[in-house]
DNA sequence: CTATAACTGATACACGTGCATCAAAACAAG
DNA sequence: CTTGTTTTGATGCACGTGTATCAGTTATAG
């Protein structure tokens, strides 16, 4: 149990400890100069032997901080990015206690010299730190690099940036089209057949991820399966239609469907209206309104997601942790890819 | 985005708005008496209309509070106890910054007298919250309603307390029970067969309602499948090799297998010894590292769990909330059953 | 109208830390 | 030794809120 009535040591049993006076104690905490380094390790032994944890309340108030995030998210109001903003908004009423405040700015995703623009124009004052999902341009990665020098936290959002892996929340795509692949191999029962995958473009890093993964399993551990190429619907519902119905046509053997692209609906129906309907497997990604009602009434028999409310609390406390120099802790920070299915919603 | 310099409210700024003291807004903010109805409101209209709200970390500071939290948790140190342990032990680092300290007691939880002694001797100068992780019974139910009587917070965690349903951390087993039916079904490709289910103990609640959900879906959604009476080990892992290998020769049709017990060493060993290793589709339960091993070997196919430290954080940030008589944000609390394959670990 | 009770304001100090200033002490170099 | 520099101590105020006391103001009852 707790040993009673023991209150955590404060500077003030810091400096008694290490015989110094609290100026100095401030000092070595603070990292100002001007202290002598024997002086220095003596209170760093006395950090250690007391245990002593700087009561970030306290500094916290005594220092006037606040934490105003922004999430840089696409322009596109897909029901994905329409989650996260919900997720945002709900994250700032759990968080407000401690004095954290996000907000949702749409930024157009495709031009990164706006984005770059954009992020430049940021002062310090204003944001303590941005949550940025744009899809990885050079440019982007500069204007984030450049973003921490001026004492502003950045973090890649969703989409990766290379050289950020390390500081980034991100979603294993690789992961995530293996799992899909798993799943559709192992709910068909056909001796053989194709599967149809689609994806909005096969330009983004996160489709390629995917469809990597998703090859890798097909072609290892379900060889009487055959994955035919991605079909592209570039966001356009018309053309979605029109070439899933004649991908399938043209293959009176599909048995699986894995849509890639978080906006289901039309690449669902076109599936629906073919004759096929029942014998194909389908295997969709992202948890949103429509995707839940298709698994309910089985039109989809599996979602793979993540936890968009994990994914925004997550960022909103790496950049927290950013601002206080405190390592986040990992196991909480790691993204999960999900498979859902009626029953686990 | 922000308006620029903008501090939030503070007491002073409503106590100038309502036109009173702050010693007359402390005593609305802290629900004291003797303040006019008329007053009050005057104060909370100026909250509302500021959009005040009160600085935890100033009043936490001021009225020296901190949260220690036990995690009252069972004696057996199967795996999953383990995992729970571990996770408590980061959690206090995360939590640390927050002032808030947790540590785990161990119970024996099948002597509810011991438990409801155990709870009735915890001092609030002490302990701030529980966590109490039990099975149901009358005199625990009771002793949970005490404590609270007494300013600590209490917590019904993972074992189900009727009587708590809204405030408590604990899993849908119906859900993962149904789960593990459908992806047992599904798996298998054979046209009939038996599914074999291992248990602990089928006295608890939770092992019923898994066997509730598990049955409920193999019995509509898969008639060609047999689930057979439960086998319960008893936590003795000679008993269990006994009767699973028993049972498997006494049923050469067994296609599927559910282990709801967490302990799964025994029930697999017993299988993979016997000649139908390889036909068998099994599910087990919990993250544990055996599973994860014998997820990533195909001894297992998948793996129903909760996350583990998912689970200590809600508990902590509930207990806190609790505390402070804020409300908790119901979607970062729940708790899902996942899902977890080779592909996704 | 007075006596009493109910309400309100003024004021002060506390919590643990950050930050700034100035004087005092310790040290180094000449 | 003196001079100048580096290091330290003492002190005070700030942050936003909780808590306490006491005097002062209203409202209510008789």
């Amino acid at each position: 149990m707790f040993i009673k009535s023991t209150t955590p040591p404060t500077t003030k049993d810091l400096a008694k400890a290490a015989g110094v006076s609290r100026a100095t104690v401030d000092r070595v905490l603070n990292g100002r100069d001007g202290v002598k380094q024997k002086t220095d390790e003596r209170v760093n032994a006395a950090i250690r032997e007391l245990g002593f944890v700087r009561n970030l309340q306290a500094a916290n108030l005594a220092r006037q901080r606040n934490y105003r995030f922004l999430f840089a998210l696409p322009q596109a109001r897909d029901e994905f990015v329409q989650q996260i903003v919900r997720h945002v908004e709900e994250a700032t009423e759990s968080f407000s206690a401690d004095q954290v405040w996000a907000k949702v700015q749409h930024i157009n995703e495709n031009d990164p010299h706006s984005i770059s623009d954009f992020l430049r124009s940021l002062d310090a004052e204003d944001v303590s730190g941005v949550a940025i999902m744009a899809p990885e341009t050079p440019q982007v990665r500069d204007a984030i690099k450049r973003l921490q020098e001026r004492n502003i936290a950045a973090l890649p959002f969703i989409s990766n940036q290379s050289g950020f892996e390390e500081n980034c929340v991100s979603i294993d795509n690789r992961a995530a089209g293996a799992t899909a692949a798993t799943l559709l191999g192992r709910f068909t029962h056909a001796k053989s057949g194709s599967l149809m995958v689609v994806s909005e473009s096969m330009q983004s890093r996160d489709s390629q991820d995917r469809r990597l993964g998703f090859d890798e399993v097909i072609n290892t551990q379900f060889r009487h399966l055959r994955a035919i190429p991605s079909l592209e619907t570039y966001g356009d519902a018309e053309r979605a239609t029109a070439i899933i119905t004649a991908t399938l046509l043209r293959n009176p053997d599909i048995v699986g469907l894995y849509i890639m692209s978080s906006e289901a609906r039309a690449p669902l129906k076109a599936v629906e209206n073919s004759l096929l309907k029942n014998q194909i497997v389908t295997i969709a990604h992202e948890r949103t309104p429509f995707a839940e009602k298709a698994l309910q009434r089985g039109a989809i028999d599996a979602v793979i997601a993540q936890n968009t409310g994990h994914l925004v609390r997550s960022a909103i406390r790496r950049l927290k942790n950013m601002l206080d120099h405190r390592n986040t802790l990992k196991s909480q920070e790691v993204i999960r890819t999900e498979i859902l299915m009626k029953t686990n919603l």
